[in-house]
DNA sequence: ATTGTGGCCTAC
DNA sequence: TCAGGTAGGCCACAAT
């Protein structure tokens, strides 16, 4: 090896033009956090056109276009279907990366140009695919002679490499990033939202990581101000604050830009603002040039929301990373960062801003505030190590990490199928126009998984199983794929797949598809990831193999879902709805092995037995009697009882035995599965509340290493439902630890009684903390004008408008109580900020008819709690102690953990904490 | 009273 | 919200 070889991590990748041919340009870091752009020549960019008479218009090419370097006829397989015979395709050669658009737009429409293929691949993408090159990894790059060397003038990286050849190393830790957060100031419109062509910024902050000059934050304000510290810089207008901010960024450098929601509002507030000031001052006066390519960032506005992203760098919003990663009411920075890092943002409301930025007393809080924005972005994307999962996307994809962040996951699937397809001289389509969305839009009809309809009510002793990665293993068994759909009518049948469905694909033996090739690749992957884990003795590391095995996961299960998008590349009905019914029918076999096969498990020696096994009965033998109870999808909740249905005693059926009967259930339905599909015991819950499809509660015991870890787990209830309000979830969330851990319907109903009556005083007491476990929240999911029908957080938003108010914008989630003013719930939705402030009174009515009862009764009917019951006013008896709910603990040595099924409990109180005598569940 | 729809959010 | 999929519960309200 050369010694001046040199190492870096890959950040970015673009292009730029010398002397009328492309230059590929990667940006990277090495570990001395050297920022490295190494430079590749060479690369050609091609696009694909199958044509009736491939050798004419080979010739038609050459002549005809300037640009066209090269028109070659070569052998491929087209896109979709099993092929046996390649087929002449003529390969397109151009000089420039934007050629490609350009001739593909000027030979589409000739006659005898049949089809076009991978002419809307991005010139960088190509150069990742053809050089088998992933973006954050590590690569070493080796330098071209000197006499080879490029002198580009624009690139403002510490170091600039040309590169003879790049090849990727294995490395695990990441390079030593620069992080840099900001966020800007300007004086609001009346305490409304300010706008570009009026509002002028006042303040910029900016958050840094490392440190940068000895600081860890700088606050820049536009005009002079007396006594600030050594962290504050103040200028004498906004465009020389502007301009410092721009050049302050270009020195410090960073790998990564972030803020909180950057991308929706600071970054184009702040163009907008040099744009209005360059043109009016008529020369450019702002240079905001921040690339590493020395150009201005980029946008892509696709109607509400905009994209940034800036050559060289990573521009990182945590606003949409949070929504994406924490399931939160609301998301404003004041809630997130409080929820997540439990810290407080400084108070400033917008309608007092100018008064603060004109007070000489005030003017240094405003300025705090200001440097808090920044630095609590910064934390929170540290901290909540918030670009893990998408590094380790970027590397496990091939696809850059700008797009990763910004993008779905069609963009990664879309980059492993093509690397893969180019192996096998397989072509990839193009994403398809509006009039293909349009037509697969009509005739997609994808049919989903089955939900088993749950045996409603609580049961004690249910083992839960579920299928590990149940779509990507029946994407592997059965040799699903886009290249083993059958488009041959021809096709034997006995060289064929039939699905449920009746998809028909070749057998794997003949030809094994791609996607069972790429998914037994990532399968195998994690599990070897997994395993690095293990033994990885760097904390850092181990972090980042386990953000490897997230991704790794993440691309597993996004075939499915890409095969049945009507935007895919490659899109394909067949494929999908063969998955979800072998799943369907999976899920239906799996009850049938359980109900008419096994039926029974015997219990003998720390053995489950098959009744084929147990030859008979003895005299220790535990008979267990199986029966399905729910199932969704790729799960099945399976009711352990005695031999005639009931609930075994206490004591007689324990977790460890439940463990015994959950393995061997799975084991023997995965010995009739094809490979590498699996059944895997998950848990077993002691009791469990099925409430209806999709709803239910339990209390679960998963086996660790050194005991069972128990915890409650609600899924669909209004506990987890974020359009409910607080009061709500914590009253269920009581009722269901007294159900499932206590048996003690009693106590559910007092409670409700209670709560009932705290509602009740609500408008006397006018209790703030109260009043803010009321609030309802809901997603303005779309722009007011397109809704039909009214909603309540609609109403609010009009009414904010009304007042000149923050008007929210699509996307956010709306906070509103339901007051008593107007008429119906829609009216009476009303701003919680206005409720307090103008004392609005409270609708107990609804909060006590709507959020309370139905809920809760839903929980309790199944012990014949009426609502009357409810409601009945029992004067207030005072026990509130809200919050204080369990989460997941260590089970103590079985105190009190098996308490007896519920059904059997003696009326005589053996609990340690309760003297009164408890009702027994079914006696209401 | 029952049925249909629009809307929201969740399970998987 | 150009950002993978379908199933499904429940609310409010309108139509029957």
């Amino acid at each position: 090896m050369q010694n001046n070889s040199q190492n870096i991590q890959i950040i970015d990748i673009d292009y730029y033009i010398d002397s009328n041919r492309p230059i590929i340009r990667i940006y990277g870091k090495d570990d001395a956090g050297k920022s490295i752009c190494c430079l590749v020549p060479g690369f050609e960019p091609y696009f694909f056109a199958q044509a009736d008479n491939p050798a004419e218009l080979c010739n038609y090419l050459t002549d005809a276009f300037d640009c066209i370097q090269k028109a070659d006829i070569v052998e491929k397989f087209l896109p979709i279907g099993y092929q046996t015979k390649k087929v002449p395709i003529v390969k397109i050669t151009v000089t420039l990366p934007t050629d490609v658009r350009d001739i593909r737009d000027q030979i589409r429409d000739l006659p005898g140009v049949n089809e076009i293929f991978e002419a809307d691949v991005l010139f960088h993408n190509r150069f990742l695919i053809d050089k088998n090159l992933h973006p954050l990894k590590w690569i070493t790059i080796t330098p071209a002679p000197a006499e080879k060397e490029l002198h580009p003038t624009n690139i403002i990286c510490e170091e600039i490499i040309t590169a003879e050849k790049v090849e990727e190393i294995d490395k695990i830790a990441h390079a030593p990033f620069k992080y840099l957060a900001w966020d800007i100031e300007c004086l609001p419109d009346n305490g409304a939202l300010p706008t570009p062509d009026k509002s002028p910024i006042i303040l910029m902050s900016i958050a840094f990581s490392p440190e940068y000059k000895g600081m860890n934050t700088l606050v820049l304000a536009s005009k002079k101000i007396d006594g600030v510290d050594k962290e504050t810089e103040c200028y004498d207008n906004e465009n020389d604050m502007i301009n410092a901010f721009f050049s302050t960024v270009r020195e410090y450098d960073p790998d990564v830009l972030t803020g909180f929601n950057t991308d929706g509002f600071d970054t184009k507030y702040v163009v907008d603002r040099c744009k209005k000031i360059n043109t009016e001052s008529g020369t450019p006066v702002i240079n905001f040039k921040i690339g590493r390519d020395n150009r201005d960032l980029n946008f892509r506005v696709f109607g509400a929301t905009t994209s940034v992203s800036i050559s060289g760098r990573i521009v990182a919003d945590v606003l949409p990373l949070i929504r994406e990663g924490f399931k939160l009411k609301r998301y404003k920075l004041e809630n997130v960062a409080k929820e997540l890092i439990g810290k407080e943002k400084l108070d400033v409301p917008p309608q007092e801003m100018e008064a603060y930025w004109n007070d000489p007393s005030k003017i240094h809080t405003f300025i705090e505030y200001s440097r808090r924005d920044s630095e609590l972005a910064l934390e929170l994307l540290l901290k909540l190590q918030l670009l893990d999962k998408y590094l380790a996307l970027a590397q496990v994809s091939g696809r850059p990490l700008q797009d990763v962040i910004n993008g779905g996951q069609t963009n990664l699937v879309e980059q492993l199928l093509m690397s893969r397809f180019r192996e096998i001289d397989r072509l990839m389509a193009m994403k398809p126009n509006d009039e293909i969305v349009e037509e697969r839009e009509r005739e997609s009809n994808v049919v989903g998984a089955d939900v088993l309809d749950p045996k409603k009510g609580l049961h004690c002793n249910t083992v839960v199983e579920d299928y590990k990665s149940l779509y990507p293993t029946i994407m592997m068994a059965r040799n699903l794929c886009y290249t083993t759909v059958i488009i041959d009518k021809t096709t034997p049948k006995e060289s064929m797949i039939i699905s449920p469905s009746d998809g028909h694909f070749i057998k794997p033996e003949i030809f094994k598809g791609i996607i069972p090739s790429i998914l037994e690749g990532l399968l195998d992957k994690r599990v070897a990831t997994k395993k690095m884990m293990k033994n990885a003795r760097d904390e850092n590391e181990k972090r980042v193999l386990d953000a490897t095995q997230l991704a790794l996961k993440i691309l597993l299960n996004s075939f499915y879902g890409y095969s049945g998008y009507i935007r895919a590349r490659l899109f394909s009905l067949e494929v999908a709805n063969s998955v979800t019914s072998y799943g369907r029918e999976n899920i239906r076999n799996t009850q049938n092995t359980i109900n008419n096969e096994i039926v029974t498990l015997t219990i003998r020696d720390n053995q489950a037995l098959t009744p084929n096994e147990s030859d008979g009965t003895q005299p220790n033998d535990i008979i267990v009697l199986l029966t399905p109870i729910y199932g969704d999808t790729d799960s099945i909740f399976i009711h352990c009882t005695d031999i005639n249905g009931n609930e075994f005693e206490e004591e007689e059926f324990t977790l460890d035995m439940s463990a015994l009967v959950g393995k061997k259930i799975a084991e023997v339905v995965t010995s009739k599965l094809p490979e590498p599909m699996e059944l895997q015991y998950e848990a077993t819950a002691k009791r469990i509340l099925l409430v209806a499809k999709k709803r239910y509660a339990m209390w679960q015991f998963e086996q660790a290493k050194d005991g069972w870890i128990q915890k409650i787990k609600v899924k669909g209830l209004e506990t987890v439902r974020r359009d409910w309000c607080n009061l709500t979830s914590k009253t269920l969330n009581i009722i269901l630890e007294a159900i499932l851990k206590e048996g003690d319907v009693d106590k559910c109903i007092t409670y409700v009684q209670d709560v009932i009556a705290k509602i009740r005083k609500i408008n006397d007491t006018r209790d703030e903390a109260f009043i803010a476990e009321l609030t309802l929240s809901k997603t303005l999911s779309r722009p007011p004008s397109s809704y039909k029908n009214k909603q309540p957080h609609l109403t609010v938003v009009e009414k904010i408008r009304e007042r000149g108010g923050q008007v929210p914008i699509t996307g956010e989630r709306i906070p509103f109580l339901i007051t008593t003013v107007g008429s119906g719930y829609v009216e009476q939705a009303e701003d919680p900020a206005y409720v307090i402030e103008h004392n609005i009174p409270i609708d107990t009515n609804y909060y006590i008819q709507k959020q309370i009862i139905p809920p809760a009764l839903r929980l309790l009917e199944t012990f014949g709690v009426k609502r009357t019951t409810l409601e009945i006013n029992q004067n207030q008896k005072g026990l509130f102690d809200f919050g204080k709910q369990e989460k997941e603990e260590q089970s103590p040595k079985k105190k009190n953990s098996e308490p007896a099924p519920i059904d059997k409990q003696p009326s005589t109180d053996n609990n340690d904490k309760g003297t009164k005598r408890q009702k027994s569940l079914f006696e209401y």
